[in-house]
DNA sequence: GCCAATACTTAGGAAAATTTAG
DNA sequence: CTAAATTTTCCTAAGTATTGGC
């Protein structure tokens, strides 16, 4: 099908006997019944440019999903097979080049615009855009329904078949990123201050002078690293008279810039509700302008369209670049990737883009070299689009092989421990680790690059010390280090005896910065663990450990006689369970015991629950109401209860973390469907829409 | 085997949005 | 209504893992 000008004659009978149910009833569904073995899917989306397409594609009823590829994943593999189809799965073709798609318009004889083979017919008239802007005028009458239509028009893209190994996508279109707006000079009478005397700063030096005055409240900008680091690069920035006058960063006064910033945002608090209207329009423009692509054939969600803007960087952790100049990103460092038959994005006016290349084996649309540590920034889709869904299945897939051969591997790794050769030791030691304490592969870093942080194979001698007895425990390892995010692990470990020798053998004459695992690293490792299963890296285990304990902790920790808040809570404490594993740490909140407090005293006091029991000289009437009274009053203690438990219980735990990348999410919905939770309680909105492939798949029975 | 380059996942905190309390 | 509390979203740093060239 080279020829974009589809002939639509020969499909004419196809339309016409479609055409009343189509735009009846059906319209609504996915599947129009069309003959008795046979089946219309469709489906209708948004292209940017304002045209809505509706998409005829035969299929047959039964053709539900395949698997996530794995290269060779046995077909016996844990897939989801429809119901209604026991023997071999068919494969819903992909949407591909004999695709028919036609916009709802057709019937009306439009402006034929057919397009390329792997892509559409598209029908263009001023008619769409009459039905799009209607639509969109609905919403004000009618918000709260809204959500009805869209929900129904979900691709379902878990149900097609896959691409081969490799290939990201055939086709792909984009309008290229968001630059950060430009800088907008200060006004006049706001003034920097050098040795006590005011001095006008030009543009550029002006501008990275903002960065450090809107930090200035941060404890950072008092440490001697940033304060080199930024003077450094600020100088870079002056004009030569200026480098000449500004020569100590302790003579620089921001304050009055400072105070222009407070009262700036301040008053962006003030805004009038029309001003914040506006500024809230203007973002959604851009984000319907920017914020889509279409990859092969969908409109899908981009995750970070908007380029960094320029700014100090701020490192986690004692960072040795930490107040560096993170310089602005201009068209001209930016590559563009899309397909070759795409509408290539145009470049700001007046720039050219580095390089646009089609390259359809990675899923990047853009692309950059950040200049603090040289790395390439990407821009990607959103976790809800096709790309990353199927890859976040098939990780979890892959945690489900391992759960099959996982007591095969730690058998392997506990003889490995009595090996002649220290490396195999080293590695057995290592993975045991790994295995039991959730630790991070922790690969090589450049030295002064970085903050000072390590995984499992980085650790020296000095994180680690060995207890050959405490407190009534023998062969304890006792952990302190510092990991990703520069977030400390501290733990102390019981551990096997041969573990402890081991480990004792490993740190014979060592000094405390020498590694721990002077023989490994995380290339050995992940070789090692490649033979054991395909697919097999050190942070499998991370993810295997983390659902099998979900899945563990919520059939011991539900109890089927509680109400629905209490079994919230159990989940929550089975999430925790995980949480604390994988060391998801955060801050305690600001206002933790105020608002611990305010929880404490909203609870009834036991005078009330008392006071409601009524007398028995009541009539009839009155006791019930006052037993209902008094059991209404009782669950909303309960519900109270349960929160400041579980808000005591989270207060320096991170349970999003695992939520998000570790969880194999039909566990989750599994279980509600089990309790009848409904997955609004334990997924928002954005949860949701990741997680969208489980909630359609997993039943009840689900086990990871 | 080693290194640099590349691509992609995982991470906590800040900011914004929404909800609740007063 | 306003303000405070809480949740969600945004932001982008910091990891893991693979690959290809030597």
């Amino acid at each position: 099908m080279q020829n974009p000008h589809v002939d639509l004659e020969t499909e004419k009978w196809h339309i016409s006997s479609l055409w009343g149910p189509m735009m009846g009833s059906t319209f609504r569904g996915r599947h129009a019944h069309f003959a008795d073995d046979y089946f219309l899917k469709l489906s209708c989306c948004w292209f940017p440019g304002n045209f809505l397409f509706l998409k005829v594609e035969p299929c047959f009823f039964a053709s539900f999903c395949s698997p996530p590829r794995i290269k060779d994943e046995p077909d016996d593999d844990g897939f989801y097979a429809s119901p209604k189809e026991d023997s071999k799965p068919l494969k819903r073709p992909r949407e591909d080049d004999d695709l028919l798609v036609l916009t709802h318009l057709f019937k009306g004889g439009g402006n034929t615009v057919a397009c390329s083979n792997k892509f559409l017919l598209i029908l263009q008239d001023s008619k769409a855009k009459k039905v799009k802007s209607k639509d969109k005028k609905v919403p004000e009458a009618d918000k709260r329904k809204k959500p009805k239509k869209e929900e129904e028009q979900k691709w379902k893209w878990w149900e097609e078949e896959r691409y081969p190994e490799g290939i990201k996508w055939k086709f792909l279109e984009h309008k290229g990123p968001v630059f950060a707006p430009p800088y907008e000079p200060l006004p006049e009478n706001v003034k920097f201050y050098y040795d006590g005397k005011v001095m006008k700063l030009s543009t550029k030096a002006e501008e990275v002078a903002t960065f450090f005055a809107k930090m200035l409240d941060h404890e950072y900008t008092t440490k001697e690293i940033f304060r080199k680091n930024f003077f450094k690069d600020w100088r870079k920035e002056m004009t030569s008279e200026e480098k000449s006058t500004i020569t100590n960063l302790s003579k620089c006064d921001f304050t009055h810039m400072s105070q222009y910033f407070k009262a700036q945002s301040e008053a962006r608090k003030q805004m009038s509700k029309e001003e914040k209207q506006k500024i809230k329009e203007e973002n959604e423009r851009l984000l319907k302008e920017y914020g889509y692509c279409v990859m092969d054939n969908h409109k899908e969600r981009i995750a970070n369209f908007k380029i960094e803007p320029p700014g100090l960087f701020r490192g986690r952790g004692n960072h040795p670049k930490m107040g560096m100049l993170k310089r602005r990103i201009m068209p001209e460092d930016i590559i563009i990737n899309c397909s070759k038959d795409s509408k290539i994005p145009a470049p700001p006016p007046g720039h050219k883009w580095k390089e646009v290349r089609h390259d359809n084996k990675v899923t990047w649309l853009v692309s950059w070299t950040e200049n603090i540590q040289g790395s390439i920034k990407y821009i990607m889709l959103n976790p809800s689009s096709r790309i990353k869904g199927e890859k976040d299945w098939q990780k979890y897939e892959t945690a489900r092989r391992l759960k099959k051969c996982v007591d095969k591997i730690r058998n392997q790794y506990r003889e490995d421990w009595k090996s002649k050769e220290m490396k195999v030791r080293q590695r057995a030691v290592a993975l045991y680790f790994i295995d039991k304490l959730a630790l991070r592969a922790g690969n090589e870093k450049e030295e002064g690059e970085t903050a000072d942080t390590v995984g499992c194979c980085s650790l020296r001698v000095e994180h680690i010390k060995l207890h050959p007895e405490l407190d009534g425990q023998e062969y304890v390892v006792e952990f302190d280090f510092l990991g990703k995010d520069s977030i400390r692990y501290y733990n102390k470990v019981p551990v096997e005896k041969r573990v402890f020798k081991n480990l004792q053998l490993f740190m014979e004459n060592k000094q405390p910065e020498d590694d721990l695992f002077d023989r490994l690293n995380t290339s050995i490792l992940n070789k090692h663990l490649q033979d054991l299963m395909e697919g097999l890296t050190a942070k499998v285990f991370r993810t295997y450990n983390a659902s099998i304990t979900l899945q563990q902790q919520l059939k011991e920790l539900t109890n089927p006689d509680d109400n629905i808040p209490a079994k919230i809570l159990s989940y929550n404490r089975a999430n925790r369970a995980v949480a604390i594993l994988c060391n998801h740490q955060r801050a305690p909140p600001k206002t933790f015991e105020k608002s611990m407090m305010n929880l404490q005293s909203k609870v009834p006091p036991p005078a009330q629950l008392r006071g409601s029991r009524a007398p028995s000289a009541a009539s009839q009437e009155t006791v019930e109401s006052k037993k209902k009274a008094v059991q209404r009053i009782e669950e909303q203690l309960m519900k109270l209860e349960v929160q400041a438990t579980d808000r005591e219980e989270n207060k320096q735990i991170a349970l999003g973390t695992s939520k998000l990348n570790y969880l194999d999410p039909r566990i989750s919905v599994a279980w509600c469907k089990k309790w009848g939770i409904p997955i609004e309680k334990i997924y928002n909105k954005t949860q949701r829409e990741k997680f969208a492939w489980a909630i359609d798949m997993a039943e009840e029975d689900y086990e990871f």
